[in-house]
DNA sequence: TGTTAATTCGG
DNA sequence: CGAATTAAC
């Protein structure tokens, strides 16, 4: 292999007297499990190749966290995940070390100076897309380039690659659909294929040079990572977005409902396929069903294969098509196409984000909306969104059983963003700040793509005039009201012929209605004339 | 992956 | 007052 090549001229280079035995480093980032792994398969297969030793490391980087409004519930989710990561990697003879590097340019180097006293020679990582991302491992390629050390990225987040699926005149599509024909296109005639990392024969498992805010065994990574958490939490409980939340409460439902780990994951989406994706196309939108596969949680930090999840959809579909003889139609399941579509719209989001890296400055994809529409700021709108308590019943449940859970339902994500930007009329980068603070699969590229979607500034988002009625998507979607009383069991005595009605929840809840003693308000706007105002506000000029 | 307004019809 | 239909935002 040629780069096995320049490996050994590199190190030559370096220190003629340790050549017999090089040393490469996994950099884990968000990618935390080994199974379908592309940077950890590779390092691996040269690792044997070459009889190097391999170690393993993860950066805690808890100022990036607070820059990036990571949420609580996150973290805690890669703190359960690091252990479970490091027992993984023993099987495979790899140690994996876990230090705080509290910003981006600790991390540069803490990482340096790894390379420098351990002798490596070579890293690799799987690409990230974020703009700082982007910016610390370029300048990181830089520096160690300097000291001959290679740094490999791999491109593993994304099912296919950003800027892999183009338009005939080679440049991004600004329309899903088209994109969506050409992606499954690609992936019909490519061979997408599972990268195993094979363990290291030969590793002596030398520990990496350790600082005091670093561990090495899982017990050890364990505790500091139990410890990093709380920190976050108590730096968390200062701030105005968490004013309203019980962190601990978050903390346990959150890992009641997401058990860490790829097996977890992969256990998941197994069940997902053979068992729950019947029906996937009516029933995912149903918030009280819980028909989605929940996989993005297990996603987002990269604990399961976004390939994996396309293989086994694309093989339950293939053996439809099979036992069905030759009825051409119902091959085409609605149900797994449908599943699959959502992980092209994951794909989709991130090849937009790399394609216009300004994103990432807070900036709308249309940009003249950002010249044009004035926002409103209101804080007092903003918190009573915040905290569920609209006086519309399908935002205050959705808000409630984000805050309480770290984790919305995503039609729900499309009704509270609609009516945060559309109704109130507030600026959509607040409500993606507080998704993110607050969403324990919180990602980048999709959160901005959504909000930006629901804000009608975005590729191929919702057209400014389609505006969602919170109550008539109550209706269609929560017909029963069993969702909203889940969340708003104060209003569990209104049935739903006046739940599901504006006027009707206005006259009941008012001072001599039939409700008047609930302890619910009366919505904050009148969809119809909010309604109105936005639309204006987008034909303006 | 939308909703409203205008209109008509029926209870 | 609600259902059904359809153009327009």
């Amino acid at each position: 292999m040629s780069k096995t090549a320049v490996a050994i001229k590199n190190n030559s280079h370096n220190k003629v007297e340790d050549s017999h035995q090089f040393h490469y480093l996994m950099w884990f980032r968000r990618d935390l499990r080994v199974h379908d792994n592309t940077a950890l398969a590779a390092i691996c297969e040269r690792a044997n190749e070459d009889n190097a030793q391999l170690s393993a490391v993860f950066f805690l980087t808890p100022e990036q966290w607070q820059a990036h409004d990571m949420s609580l519930t996150q973290l805690d989710h890669i703190a359960r995940t690091l252990p479970i990561l490091a027992e993984k990697l023993h099987q495979l003879n790899i140690i994996l070390t876990v230090q705080v590097c509290p910003s981006f340019t600790d991390c540069i180097v803490t990482l340096s100076a790894l390379c420098e006293s351990n002798n490596i020679s070579c890293v690799m990582a799987n690409h990230e897309y974020e703009g700082n991302e982007v910016a610390r491992d370029e300048l990181l390629t830089k520096q160690l380039a300097n000291n001959e050390i290679e740094f490999i990225r791999w491109h593993d987040q994304c099912i296919l690659p950003p800027k892999s699926i183009t338009t005939n005149d080679d440049s991004m599509y600004q329309v899903f659909t088209p994109f969506y024909k050409k992606w499954r296109h690609t992936l019909e005639v490519s061979d997408i294929q599972i990268h195993t990392a094979l363990a290291i024969i030969d590793n002596k498992q030398v520990n990496l040079t350790l600082s005091e805010h670093s561990a090495n065994t899982t017990q050890d990574i364990e505790a500091l990572c139990k410890k990093t958490v709380h920190d976050y939490q108590e730096y968390l409980q200062t701030h105005e977005s968490y004013q309203n939340i019980d962190t601990d409460k978050q903390i346990s439902q959150a890992r009641l409902a997401y058990p860490a780990g790829e097996a977890e994951a992969c256990h998941r989406l197994e069940h997902f396929i053979a068992d729950d994706i019947d029906n996937y196309d009516v029933s995912r939108d149903v918030p009280s069903l819980q028909a989605t596969s929940q996989l993005s949680t297990y996603l987002t930090i990269g604990a399961i294969s976004p390939r994996l999840c396309y293989l086994q959809a694309t093989q339950a579909l293939g053996k439809l098509r099979r036992n069905d003889g030759d009825n051409f139609d119902s091959g085409d399941n609605n149900d797994i196409n449908r599943w699959i579509s959502e992980l092209a719209w994951r794909d989709f989001y991130r090849h937009v984000l790399d394609y216009k890296p300004e994103l990432i400055r807070h900036q709308a994809y249309k940009y003249e909306t950002d010249k044009k529409i004035n926002w409103s700021y209101d804080e007092d709108a903003f918190a009573a969104w915040r905290e569920g308590k609209t006086g519309v019943p399908l935002v205050d449940a959705a808000m409630r059983c984000l805050n309480a859970t770290g984790f919305m339902h995503n039609r729900l994500r499309m009704v509270t963003a609609m009516f945060l930007t559309k109704d109130l009329l507030i600026d959509w980068r607040w409500g993606e700040r507080y998704f993110m603070q607050q969403l324990i699969d919180g990602d980048f590229a999709s959160n901005n793509g959504g909000w930006q979607w629901s804000a009608s500034t975005g590729t191929d988002s919702a057209p400014y005039f389609r505006i969602m009625n919170p109550f008539s998507q109550a209706k269609s979607h929560d017909t029963e009201g069993i969702f909203i009383k889940t969340w708003l069991p104060e209003l569990k005595p209104i049935p739903t012929s006046i739940l599901h009605r504006e006027d009707k929840m206005r006259k009941a809840l008012s001072k001599n209605g039939t409700f008047a003693d609930i302890d619910y308000p009366v919505p904050i706007v009148e969809h119809k004339l909010a309604r109105q105002l936005v639309i204006a506000e987008f034909k303006k000029e």
